[in-house]
DNA sequence: GTTGCGCAGATTTTT
DNA sequence: TCTGCGCAAC
């Protein structure tokens, strides 16, 4: 096989397919290139099955990629790859296993909305006030346990015990896992440590897996959590032929369990582990990349890594001082406009923040430039209350013992059953041990035997309705040729769901209703990738895969910093690049390890451009209600001023103009930024208010209006204007871009 | 069973 | 300032 294509450390990389590799890559260093040909070289040179190669990442999206990238380029069809993320791989192998750990394989996955529905159910049955402990508390707790690798029985039962800061959390915890056997379901972190139950319980079964999968690769290893971590040395134990690839300079979900002690620690596991390093960056320019590299290097937490590049020198970074968060707004949409112009495609260029509240602005400057622009990793479809509804009557088809999905949709559409009656039926169930569904078939065959339970008629005969529906689904399911889209269409039409939307004349009616249909479509798409599809397939790739599909969006990209990560953008443009707000003031808080976090979140966006830069922040930016003065991001600072051109964006002479001595030097490193700032401290108080109600004015932005009110004066002014399209709007005299407009004589 | 008000809280979110 | 939620009243 012919390796010429790749520099000689991802040569090695490639080849090294004995005993245990870490491989680390630095960004843009061409890692899955590397990683396709290392597959690639174990399929052609050592005669492997792709059965036999496991490769595991962190995103559906990243091994969908991974998958295509490799039937691409070998002679096999793209489903034998074994490249799936930790929980898909899991959610298979605890389907396949599942009598050995007391579950059937139609178990449900619940995700964290459900994991806080089923802690507050359990709060609830304690009688302990949900704000004594919270729901999203327990739900913390349990995630801690499990990103740990605990499971029952476990050694590590103990410092999982530590973990809780309120001793009942444990008992609270276990009477959740109780209650999530019960419904035959599994959380997230579950899917992970039910196989490392399986596997230290049970070692035949470990045995055949260790036995079928001759080769595993990990991507994204700075990510994983000590829980994934075990299953690797589990998964590798015997023939150690185990390939990590990571950077632990990109480790940004430390808060998601991610444990960077995986990469500091693999050799100790691993004993005799080769050590790659792909330093060689080939995306960005050489003054992104070293101005990025010297930022980084101020982080202490590293394994150390010099990525160079052979690219171009380029254009330097642009730092851009901005007045207020609208301008920043303004300033990108601006440089955004011109690059379109200059023939820049949108999908080239992205807008990267810290947080998703800061999209409003930016949002706002491109709707007014009438610039397309598409968020990435928005609102997910799959939460929609209408489409979790729907989803919920299929689980309860699946799964009957998902009392949770059941006692969601008993009474959408209303029924009749409302609390009183619901609470009836769980108290009963409970009474009797059984499960909710369990319960409500013996009401609805046993009427009589169940007469003390109190139902009314009218409760009766709709759980008499909603049973015959759900049975027959399930013969369809269970059937010689399942058709989810058509059990879907079934439950829409006769549960009435369908009726009930229709009557909702409402604009949100009918956004649900096209909601719906889109469910359909994507039941529909999903029949056409399996040959045996079922609602259970269905269900598990929706709840292990929401990510939103393939964007054909050729528009400007929005997104968080988390959600930037292994993209690449020929712009980028940074916004809010502000202490307290990146980093953020948790972080600035706890201070040590978390600001190095943040850094590396920083550079991690820094480093997704490949040929312009821009880096913006605000003077003053509205936050929490108020204005806040926050200055720029100390990462800024870290920027040798070799590196970038800075620039200033405000709105124009403005009827309260920012004063010189209201800047003041800041310390920074001499060779860094600098630049002026606005103190807050010593915001001067005018003597006098500027506009009185009448005054005409020009609005940068909304154009000509009338000032309606005034009040405060000097730094404090607020006025409110109205416009000449009828908008009313309350602006700070000393940020707004006003001019007075003279009467005409 | 819906609507509305008051209050708390307010990062990041591959699965 | 804005949002989401829990509870109270229609």
């Amino acid at each position: 096989m012919d390796l010429s294509h790749l520099n000689p450390a991802q040569q090695e990389a490639v080849r090294q397919t004995e005993g245990p590799v870490m491989i680390l890559a630095g960004a843009g260093s061409g890692k899955t290139r590397t990683l396709i040909a290392r597959i690639q070289w174990l399929l052609e040179e050592k005669g492997m099955s792709p059965f036999q190669i496991l490769a595991v990442t962190f995103s559906n999206k990243a091994a969908r990629e991974m998958r295509e990238r490799l039937a691409h380029v070998t002679k096999f069809d793209i489903g034998t790859f074994q490249v799936t993320t930790f929980h898909s791989f899991c959610a298979r192998l605890l389907r396949a296993e599942a009598q050995y750990l007391g579950l059937s394989r139609n178990f449900t996955i619940f995700d964290d909305g459900e994991t806080t529905s089923v802690a507050k159910t359990i709060l609830g049955r304690k009688g302990i006030n949900p704000k004594d402990i919270a729901p999203g508390t327990i739900g913390w707790y349990v995630d801690q346990v499990k990103n740990l690798g605990w499971f029952p029985g476990s050694p590590i039962t103990q410092r999982a015990q530590e973990l809780a800061e309120d001793p009942r959390l444990w008992d609270l915890f276990l009477e959740y896992e109780a209650e999530l056997h019960r419904s035959n379901a599994v959380d997230f972190g579950g899917l992970i440590t039910g196989v490392l139950q399986l596997f230290e319980k049970f070692p035949e079964v470990r045995e055949r897996y260790q036995a079928r999968f001759r080769y595993v690769l990990v991507d994204e290893y700075q990510d994983t959590n000590r829980a994934q971590f075990q299953l690797v040395r589990l998964l590798g134990a015997g023939h150690q032929n185990v390939c990590v690839v990571g950077d632990e300079d990109q480790s940004i979900y430390s808060w998601r369990g991610a444990d960077i002690r995986n990469i500091m620690d693999f050799d100790e596991i691993f004993p005799g582990a080769r050590l790659v390093k792909l330093e060689q960056n080939y995306r960005s320019s050489k003054k992104i990349i070293e101005a990025a590299a010297h930022v980084i290097a101020h982080n202490t937490e590293r394994k150390g890594k010099k990525l160079w590049t052979a690219n171009a020198e380029g254009n330097p970074i642009e730092i851009v001082e901005c007045r207020d968060e609208r301008a920043e707004g303004d300033y990108i949409a601006m440089k955004v406009k011109a690059a379109l112009r200059e023939g820049v495609k949108g999908s080239d260029m992205a807008v990267i923040y810290r947080t998703n509240s800061q999209s409003r602005a930016l949002e706002d400057s491109f709707r007014r430039e009438r610039i397309d622009y598409h968020i990435v990793a928005g609102i997910k479809f799959y939460e929609r209350k209408e489409v979790k509804d729907l989803l919920s009557y299929m689980r309860v088809v699946v799964n009957p013992k998902d009392s949770l999905a059941l006692a969601r949709i008993i009474n959408v559409p209303t029924r009749g059953i409302g609390a009183t009656s619901l609470r009836k039926i769980e108290d009963e169930a409970v009474r009797l041990n059984l499960s909710l569904w369990e319960l409500v078939e013996r009401v609805v065959s046993q009427p009589t035997e169940h007469k003390h339970v109190g139902l009314s008629a009218k409760v009766m005969s709709s759980l008499g309705g909603l049973v015959t529906l759900i049975h027959e689904v399930q013969v369809l399911e269970a059937g010689p040729n399942p058709l989810p889209s058509y059990s879907y269409e079934k439950l829409l039409h006769e549960s009435g769901y369908l009726e009930m939307l229709k009557a909702d004349r409402s604009h949100e009616g009918a956004a649900r209703l096209e909601n719906l249909d889109e469910l359909l479509t994507a039941l529909k798409s999903f029949e056409g990738t399996t040959d045996t599809p079922t609602l259970i397939g269905f269900l598990e790739t929706i709840t292990l895969d929401s990510e939103k599909q393939v964007d054909v969006n050729a528009s400007v990209g929005f997104m968080t910093a988390h959600g930037s990560k292994g993209l690449e953008y020929l712009r980028v443009f940074i916004a809010g690049a502000e202490d307290n707000l990146f980093p953020s003031f948790r972080s600035l808080e706890s201070g040590g390890t978390a600001v190095e976090e943040e850094r590396r979140l920083f550079y991690v966006a820094m480093t997704r451009a490949m040929e312009h830069l821009t880096i913006t922040f605000a003077q003053g930016r509205m936050l929490w209600g108020s204005l806040k003065f926050n200055g720029p991001s100390q990462f800024v600072g870290e920027i040798p001023a070799a590196y970038f051109e800075k620039k200033f964006h405000g709105t124009g002479p403005v009827a309260a103009p920012v004063r010189h001595d209201e800047f003041d030097q800041r310390s920074h490193d001499d060779d860094s930024y600098g630049g002026p700032v606005l103190q807050q401290r010593r915001s001067p108080a005018r003597v006098s208010a500027l506009y009185v109600s009448g005054q005409k004015v020009l609005h940068a932005l909304y154009g000509q209006g009338t000032v309606l009110e005034s009040e405060g004066a000097g730094a404090d002014e607020k006025i409110l204007i109205m416009f000449r399209d009828g908008v009313k709007k309350r602006f700070m005299v000393k940020f707004a871009p006003l001019q007075r407009v003279e009467e005409a004589p």
